[in-house]
DNA sequence: CTAATATCTACAGTGACTGTAGGTTCAAGA
DNA sequence: TCTTGAACCTACAGTCACTGTAGATATTAG
Protein backbone atom coordinates (compact mmCIF):
# COMPACT_ATOMS: atom_id res chain seq x y z
CA UNK A 1 0.00 0.00 0.00
CA UNK A 2 2.55 2.62 1.07
CA UNK A 3 4.25 2.36 -2.03
CA UNK A 4 7.88 1.44 -1.34
CA UNK A 5 10.59 3.89 -0.75
CA UNK A 6 12.79 4.52 -4.04
CA UNK A 7 15.96 5.97 -3.97
CA UNK A 8 16.83 9.02 -6.20
CA UNK A 9 19.08 6.15 -7.93
CA UNK A 10 16.43 3.69 -8.75
CA UNK A 11 13.86 6.61 -10.09
CA UNK A 12 16.85 7.90 -12.54
CA UNK A 13 16.70 4.06 -13.28
CA UNK A 14 12.82 4.23 -13.91
CA UNK A 15 12.34 7.19 -15.55
CA UNK A 16 15.17 7.41 -17.84
CA UNK A 17 16.35 10.89 -16.13
CA UNK A 18 19.86 11.38 -14.70
CA UNK A 19 20.01 11.87 -10.84
CA UNK A 20 21.47 15.30 -11.50
CA UNK A 21 18.64 15.86 -13.98
CA UNK A 22 15.74 15.02 -11.16
CA UNK A 23 17.33 17.00 -8.50
CA UNK A 24 17.62 19.69 -10.86
CA UNK A 25 14.13 19.48 -11.64
CA UNK A 26 13.35 19.60 -7.50
CA UNK A 27 15.24 22.82 -7.24
CA UNK A 28 13.21 24.24 -10.09
CA UNK A 29 10.43 23.14 -8.13
CA UNK A 30 8.83 20.52 -10.47
CA UNK A 31 8.99 17.91 -7.90
CA UNK A 32 9.60 16.68 -4.84
CA UNK A 33 10.84 13.69 -2.86
CA UNK A 34 8.41 12.35 -0.30
CA UNK A 35 10.82 12.71 2.52
CA UNK A 36 14.33 11.69 2.92
CA UNK A 37 15.66 8.88 5.87
CA UNK A 38 17.31 9.70 8.57
CA UNK A 39 20.49 10.45 6.59
CA UNK A 40 19.12 12.86 4.50
CA UNK A 41 18.77 10.85 1.14
CA UNK A 42 15.55 11.61 -1.09
CA UNK A 43 13.00 9.31 -1.08
CA UNK A 44 10.30 8.64 -3.70
CA UNK A 45 6.95 7.08 -3.96
CA UNK A 46 5.39 5.80 -6.77
CA UNK A 47 3.30 9.00 -7.79
CA UNK A 48 6.92 10.54 -8.00
CA UNK A 49 7.92 8.15 -10.31
CA UNK A 50 4.88 9.00 -12.53
CA UNK A 51 4.83 12.75 -12.56
CA UNK A 52 8.45 12.23 -13.23
CA UNK A 53 7.70 10.16 -16.38
CA UNK A 54 5.49 12.54 -17.28
CA UNK A 55 7.96 15.52 -17.28
CA UNK A 56 10.34 13.33 -19.14
CA UNK A 57 8.09 12.40 -21.90
CA UNK A 58 6.95 15.81 -22.40
CA UNK A 59 10.40 16.95 -23.09
CA UNK A 60 10.76 14.82 -24.97
CA UNK A 61 7.73 16.06 -27.31
CA UNK A 62 9.29 19.25 -26.86
CA UNK A 63 7.53 21.10 -24.08
CA UNK A 64 9.44 23.86 -22.16
CA UNK A 65 10.16 22.82 -18.43
CA UNK A 66 7.53 26.29 -18.10
CA UNK A 67 4.85 24.66 -20.49
CA UNK A 68 5.23 21.50 -18.41
CA UNK A 69 5.17 23.11 -15.05
CA UNK A 70 1.32 24.36 -16.67
CA UNK A 71 0.47 20.63 -17.83
CA UNK A 72 1.26 19.30 -14.18
CA UNK A 73 -1.15 22.08 -12.76
CA UNK A 74 -3.45 20.79 -15.05
CA UNK A 75 -2.89 17.31 -14.23
CA UNK A 76 -4.08 18.28 -10.41
CA UNK A 77 -7.44 20.29 -11.50
CA UNK A 78 -9.03 17.02 -12.88
CA UNK A 79 -12.36 18.92 -13.13
CA UNK A 80 -11.21 22.05 -15.18
CA UNK A 81 -11.44 22.41 -18.75
CA UNK A 82 -8.18 20.81 -20.70
CA UNK A 83 -8.54 23.72 -22.86
CA UNK A 84 -5.23 25.18 -21.91
CA UNK A 85 -3.35 21.80 -22.18
CA UNK A 86 -4.61 22.18 -25.89
CA UNK A 87 -3.39 25.34 -26.27
CA UNK A 88 -0.01 24.60 -24.79
CA UNK A 89 -0.11 21.75 -27.03
CA UNK A 90 -1.09 23.61 -30.13
CA UNK A 91 1.27 26.10 -29.40
CA UNK A 92 4.09 23.89 -29.35
CA UNK A 93 2.90 21.92 -32.84
CA UNK A 94 3.61 26.08 -34.26
CA UNK A 95 6.74 25.96 -33.13
CA UNK A 96 7.90 22.65 -34.28
CA UNK A 97 6.14 22.91 -38.08
CA UNK A 98 8.18 26.71 -37.91
CA UNK A 99 10.97 25.10 -37.48
CA UNK A 100 10.47 22.14 -39.54
CA UNK A 101 9.71 24.91 -42.12
CA UNK A 102 13.30 26.72 -41.63
CA UNK A 103 15.39 23.42 -41.73
CA UNK A 104 13.64 22.68 -44.98
CA UNK A 105 15.14 25.69 -46.07
CA UNK A 106 18.60 25.23 -44.41
CA UNK A 107 19.25 21.49 -46.13
CA UNK A 108 17.79 22.46 -49.49
CA UNK A 109 20.73 25.31 -49.16
CA UNK A 110 23.01 23.73 -47.78
CA UNK A 111 22.87 20.52 -50.53
CA UNK A 112 22.76 23.37 -52.69
CA UNK A 113 26.15 24.79 -51.19
CA UNK A 114 27.58 20.95 -51.38
CA UNK A 115 26.18 19.78 -55.09
CA UNK A 116 27.87 22.89 -56.52
CA UNK A 117 31.12 22.94 -54.45
CA UNK A 118 33.09 19.74 -55.02
CA UNK A 119 36.56 19.53 -54.06
CA UNK A 120 38.68 22.36 -55.86
CA UNK A 121 41.19 25.35 -53.92
CA UNK A 122 38.87 27.27 -51.04
CA UNK A 123 39.45 30.67 -53.20
CA UNK A 124 37.07 28.71 -55.77
CA UNK A 125 34.69 27.01 -53.05
CA UNK A 126 31.09 28.06 -53.24
CA UNK A 127 30.37 27.31 -49.92
CA UNK A 128 32.35 29.58 -48.18
CA UNK A 129 31.38 31.95 -51.60
CA UNK A 130 27.48 31.58 -50.89
CA UNK A 131 28.25 32.39 -47.04
CA UNK A 132 29.65 35.76 -47.54
CA UNK A 133 27.52 37.08 -49.83
CA UNK A 134 23.46 36.51 -48.73
CA UNK A 135 22.73 37.94 -52.33
CA UNK A 136 23.82 34.77 -53.53
CA UNK A 137 21.57 32.14 -51.17
CA UNK A 138 18.21 31.02 -52.53
CA UNK A 139 16.82 30.56 -48.97
CA UNK A 140 16.08 34.32 -48.37
CA UNK A 141 14.48 33.83 -45.66
CA UNK A 142 16.22 31.56 -43.31
CA UNK A 143 16.32 32.35 -40.00
CA UNK A 144 17.64 29.12 -38.35
CA UNK A 145 18.01 29.78 -35.04
CA UNK A 146 15.22 28.97 -32.13
CA UNK A 147 16.11 31.67 -29.49
CA UNK A 148 14.85 31.19 -25.97
CA UNK A 149 14.01 33.79 -23.83
CA UNK A 150 12.65 33.05 -20.30
CA UNK A 151 13.17 33.51 -16.99
CA UNK A 152 13.58 31.12 -13.37
CA UNK A 153 14.24 31.67 -10.14
CA UNK A 154 17.90 32.58 -8.13
CA UNK A 155 21.09 30.20 -8.19
CA UNK A 156 23.96 30.54 -10.48
CA UNK A 157 27.02 32.98 -9.91
CA UNK A 158 29.05 31.98 -13.07
CA UNK A 159 32.06 33.80 -13.65
CA UNK A 160 33.26 31.61 -16.57
CA UNK A 161 35.54 32.21 -18.43
CA UNK A 162 35.51 31.25 -22.41
CA UNK A 163 38.07 30.08 -24.89
CA UNK A 164 40.86 32.84 -24.74
CA UNK A 165 41.07 34.51 -28.28
CA UNK A 166 43.45 32.72 -30.38
CA UNK A 167 45.31 35.52 -30.78
CA UNK A 168 46.09 36.20 -34.55
CA UNK A 169 47.74 38.91 -35.80
CA UNK A 170 44.98 40.91 -37.68
CA UNK B 1 41.56 55.86 -46.66
CA UNK B 2 40.75 52.68 -48.04
CA UNK B 3 38.09 52.33 -46.44
CA UNK B 4 36.01 53.77 -43.90
CA UNK B 5 36.05 53.89 -40.12
CA UNK B 6 32.84 52.47 -39.04
CA UNK B 7 31.52 52.52 -35.35
CA UNK B 8 30.08 49.58 -34.12
CA UNK B 9 26.65 50.99 -34.07
CA UNK B 10 26.55 50.97 -37.90
CA UNK B 11 28.41 47.64 -38.26
CA UNK B 12 25.93 46.33 -36.21
CA UNK B 13 22.76 48.39 -38.36
CA UNK B 14 24.68 46.77 -41.48
CA UNK B 15 25.25 43.25 -40.55
CA UNK B 16 22.13 42.73 -38.76
CA UNK B 17 24.14 41.86 -35.66
CA UNK B 18 23.67 43.72 -32.00
CA UNK B 19 26.28 45.13 -30.72
CA UNK B 20 26.23 42.95 -27.88
CA UNK B 21 26.55 40.05 -30.24
CA UNK B 22 29.51 41.83 -32.30
CA UNK B 23 31.47 42.87 -28.91
CA UNK B 24 30.83 39.09 -27.64
CA UNK B 25 32.07 37.59 -31.15
CA UNK B 26 35.12 39.73 -30.85
CA UNK B 27 35.64 38.13 -27.07
CA UNK B 28 35.54 34.71 -28.28
CA UNK B 29 37.66 35.45 -31.03
CA UNK B 30 35.75 35.93 -34.00
CA UNK B 31 36.35 39.06 -34.85
CA UNK B 32 38.07 42.36 -34.16
CA UNK B 33 37.87 45.75 -34.71
CA UNK B 34 40.86 48.10 -36.77
CA UNK B 35 41.85 49.94 -34.06
CA UNK B 36 40.22 52.23 -31.70
CA UNK B 37 39.63 56.12 -31.40
CA UNK B 38 41.32 58.02 -29.17
CA UNK B 39 38.36 57.34 -27.15
CA UNK B 40 39.00 53.88 -26.90
CA UNK B 41 35.81 53.23 -29.20
CA UNK B 42 36.16 49.97 -31.63
CA UNK B 43 36.54 51.48 -35.54
CA UNK B 44 35.87 48.76 -38.34
CA UNK B 45 36.36 48.73 -42.21
CA UNK B 46 34.79 46.82 -44.91
CA UNK B 47 36.69 43.93 -44.69
CA UNK B 48 35.49 43.59 -41.21
CA UNK B 49 31.47 44.33 -41.97
CA UNK B 50 32.03 41.51 -44.79
CA UNK B 51 33.87 38.55 -41.86
CA UNK B 52 30.53 39.34 -39.96
CA UNK B 53 28.09 39.26 -42.52
CA UNK B 54 29.74 35.84 -43.24
CA UNK B 55 29.58 34.71 -39.73
CA UNK B 56 25.95 35.66 -39.61
CA UNK B 57 25.08 34.05 -42.61
CA UNK B 58 26.81 31.13 -41.26
CA UNK B 59 24.80 31.38 -38.04
CA UNK B 60 21.56 31.58 -39.75
CA UNK B 61 22.34 28.45 -41.68
CA UNK B 62 22.68 26.36 -38.76
CA UNK B 63 26.51 26.48 -38.03
CA UNK B 64 28.32 26.37 -34.47
CA UNK B 65 30.41 28.60 -33.77
CA UNK B 66 33.74 26.67 -34.11
CA UNK B 67 32.46 25.38 -36.96
CA UNK B 68 32.55 28.98 -38.58
CA UNK B 69 35.57 29.29 -36.94
CA UNK B 70 36.96 26.88 -38.81
CA UNK B 71 35.92 27.90 -42.20
CA UNK B 72 36.72 31.43 -41.61
CA UNK B 73 40.51 30.10 -41.45
CA UNK B 74 39.77 28.69 -44.80
CA UNK B 75 38.75 31.45 -46.03
CA UNK B 76 42.10 32.74 -45.18
CA UNK B 77 44.18 30.05 -47.02
CA UNK B 78 42.46 30.36 -50.20
CA UNK B 79 45.36 27.58 -51.70
CA UNK B 80 43.85 24.89 -49.54
CA UNK B 81 41.74 22.31 -50.96
CA UNK B 82 38.05 23.46 -49.91
CA UNK B 83 37.45 19.54 -48.44
CA UNK B 84 37.09 20.65 -44.94
CA UNK B 85 34.56 22.92 -45.75
CA UNK B 86 32.62 20.46 -47.37
CA UNK B 87 32.97 18.29 -44.53
CA UNK B 88 31.52 21.11 -42.07
CA UNK B 89 28.65 21.53 -44.44
CA UNK B 90 27.90 17.71 -44.76
CA UNK B 91 28.03 17.21 -41.20
CA UNK B 92 25.78 20.34 -40.68
CA UNK B 93 23.32 19.28 -43.20
CA UNK B 94 23.19 15.71 -41.34
CA UNK B 95 21.87 17.24 -38.06
CA UNK B 96 19.81 19.21 -40.25
CA UNK B 97 18.59 16.27 -41.59
CA UNK B 98 18.08 14.58 -38.35
CA UNK B 99 16.03 17.58 -36.75
CA UNK B 100 13.85 17.32 -39.22
CA UNK B 101 12.87 13.46 -39.09
CA UNK B 102 12.98 13.77 -35.17
CA UNK B 103 10.58 17.46 -35.22
CA UNK B 104 8.49 15.52 -37.66
CA UNK B 105 7.50 12.65 -35.37
CA UNK B 106 6.82 15.23 -32.59
CA UNK B 107 4.12 16.74 -35.30
CA UNK B 108 2.83 14.01 -36.27
CA UNK B 109 2.57 12.84 -32.20
CA UNK B 110 1.58 16.52 -30.99
CA UNK B 111 -1.40 16.44 -33.88
CA UNK B 112 -2.38 13.17 -33.15
CA UNK B 113 -2.92 14.32 -29.34
CA UNK B 114 -4.40 17.49 -30.03
CA UNK B 115 -7.33 15.63 -32.80
CA UNK B 116 -8.00 13.58 -30.02
CA UNK B 117 -8.48 16.29 -27.12
CA UNK B 118 -10.84 18.43 -28.24
CA UNK B 119 -12.33 20.27 -24.80
CA UNK B 120 -13.78 18.21 -21.69
CA UNK B 121 -12.37 18.21 -18.76
CA UNK B 122 -8.86 17.68 -18.01
CA UNK B 123 -9.85 14.36 -16.50
CA UNK B 124 -10.06 13.01 -20.05
CA UNK B 125 -8.13 15.04 -21.54
CA UNK B 126 -5.53 12.65 -24.51
CA UNK B 127 -3.25 14.81 -24.38
CA UNK B 128 -2.59 14.93 -20.45
CA UNK B 129 -3.32 11.09 -20.79
CA UNK B 130 -0.47 10.43 -23.42
CA UNK B 131 2.02 12.25 -21.81
CA UNK B 132 1.60 10.39 -18.88
CA UNK B 133 1.81 7.41 -20.30
CA UNK B 134 4.34 6.58 -22.69
CA UNK B 135 2.88 3.39 -24.09
CA UNK B 136 0.12 5.22 -25.87
CA UNK B 137 2.56 7.40 -27.64
CA UNK B 138 3.07 6.31 -31.41
CA UNK B 139 6.06 8.02 -31.84
CA UNK B 140 7.62 5.16 -30.08
CA UNK B 141 10.91 6.53 -31.11
CA UNK B 142 10.92 10.41 -29.89
CA UNK B 143 14.35 10.77 -28.38
CA UNK B 144 15.92 13.51 -26.12
CA UNK B 145 15.30 16.11 -29.05
CA UNK B 146 17.68 19.02 -27.17
CA UNK B 147 15.27 21.52 -28.84
CA UNK B 148 12.68 23.44 -27.42
CA UNK B 149 11.60 27.00 -27.48
CA UNK B 150 9.82 28.92 -25.19
CA UNK B 151 9.58 31.93 -22.94
CA UNK B 152 6.85 33.14 -20.68
CA UNK B 153 7.04 34.21 -17.41
CA UNK B 154 7.72 33.91 -13.29
CA UNK B 155 7.73 30.14 -12.64
CA UNK B 156 4.93 28.74 -10.74
CA UNK B 157 1.72 29.67 -11.95
CA UNK B 158 1.44 32.91 -11.84
CA UNK B 159 -1.52 34.81 -14.53
CA UNK B 160 1.29 36.60 -16.42
CA UNK B 161 0.49 35.76 -20.01
CA UNK B 162 3.02 35.70 -23.06
CA UNK B 163 4.63 39.03 -24.25
CA UNK B 164 5.45 39.49 -27.94
CA UNK B 165 8.05 37.31 -29.23
CA UNK B 166 11.13 39.46 -29.00
CA UNK B 167 12.95 36.70 -32.02
CA UNK B 168 15.76 38.43 -33.24
CA UNK B 169 14.78 39.30 -36.38
CA UNK B 170 16.36 38.24 -39.83
C1' DC C 1 33.85 -3.89 10.55
C1' DT C 2 35.24 -2.74 6.18
C1' DA C 3 35.01 -1.57 1.54
C1' DA C 4 32.42 -0.33 -2.30
C1' DT C 5 28.88 2.13 -3.97
C1' DA C 6 25.41 5.62 -3.72
C1' DT C 7 24.11 9.84 -2.29
C1' DC C 8 24.61 14.52 -0.43
C1' DT C 9 25.61 19.83 -1.22
C1' DA C 10 27.56 23.48 -3.67
C1' DC C 11 29.20 25.23 -7.41
C1' DA C 12 31.32 25.73 -12.38
C1' DG C 13 30.56 25.07 -17.12
C1' DT C 14 28.02 24.52 -21.67
C1' DG C 15 26.41 27.65 -26.29
C1' DA C 16 25.23 31.71 -27.97
C1' DC C 17 24.00 35.15 -26.72
C1' DT C 18 21.10 39.22 -23.94
C1' DG C 19 20.61 42.62 -20.37
C1' DT C 20 22.08 45.88 -16.88
C1' DA C 21 24.78 49.31 -14.22
C1' DG C 22 27.54 52.94 -14.21
C1' DG C 23 30.68 55.40 -16.40
C1' DT C 24 32.90 57.85 -20.89
C1' DT C 25 33.02 59.72 -25.65
C1' DC C 26 31.26 61.80 -29.63
C1' DA C 27 28.71 64.82 -32.72
C1' DA C 28 25.24 68.15 -33.36
C1' DG C 29 22.89 72.26 -32.01
C1' DA C 30 22.60 76.81 -29.36
C1' DT D 1 32.57 77.23 -26.75
C1' DC D 2 29.36 74.75 -24.18
C1' DT D 3 25.74 71.53 -23.58
C1' DT D 4 22.92 67.91 -24.47
C1' DG D 5 21.90 63.23 -25.40
C1' DA D 6 22.79 59.32 -28.01
C1' DA D 7 26.11 56.04 -28.62
C1' DC D 8 29.76 53.87 -26.72
C1' DC D 9 32.79 51.57 -23.04
C1' DT D 10 33.75 47.61 -19.41
C1' DA D 11 32.34 44.18 -16.32
C1' DC D 12 29.43 41.08 -15.02
C1' DA D 13 24.88 38.49 -14.18
C1' DG D 14 21.41 35.90 -16.28
C1' DT D 15 18.95 32.87 -19.85
C1' DC D 16 17.63 27.33 -20.86
C1' DA D 17 18.08 22.83 -19.44
C1' DC D 18 20.93 20.54 -18.04
C1' DT D 19 25.90 18.10 -17.04
C1' DG D 20 30.02 17.58 -14.47
C1' DT D 21 33.08 17.99 -10.53
C1' DA D 22 34.86 17.86 -5.64
C1' DG D 23 34.68 16.51 -1.31
C1' DA D 24 31.92 14.90 2.35
C1' DT D 25 28.52 11.60 4.18
C1' DA D 26 25.23 7.42 4.00
C1' DT D 27 23.96 2.94 2.95
C1' DT D 28 24.65 -1.79 1.97
C1' DA D 29 26.93 -6.31 1.01
C1' DG D 30 30.21 -9.36 2.51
Amino acid sequence: MTSQAHSIGEVAQATGCKVQTIRYYEEIGLIAPNGRTSGNQRRYDRAAIDRLSFIRHARDLGFTLDQIRDLLTLTEQPDESCGPADRIAEENLAEVERRIVQLQALGTELRRMLTECRGGRSADCRILEVLGDHQQCLAAEHGASGQSKGRRDRRKKNGGRRRPPPDRGT
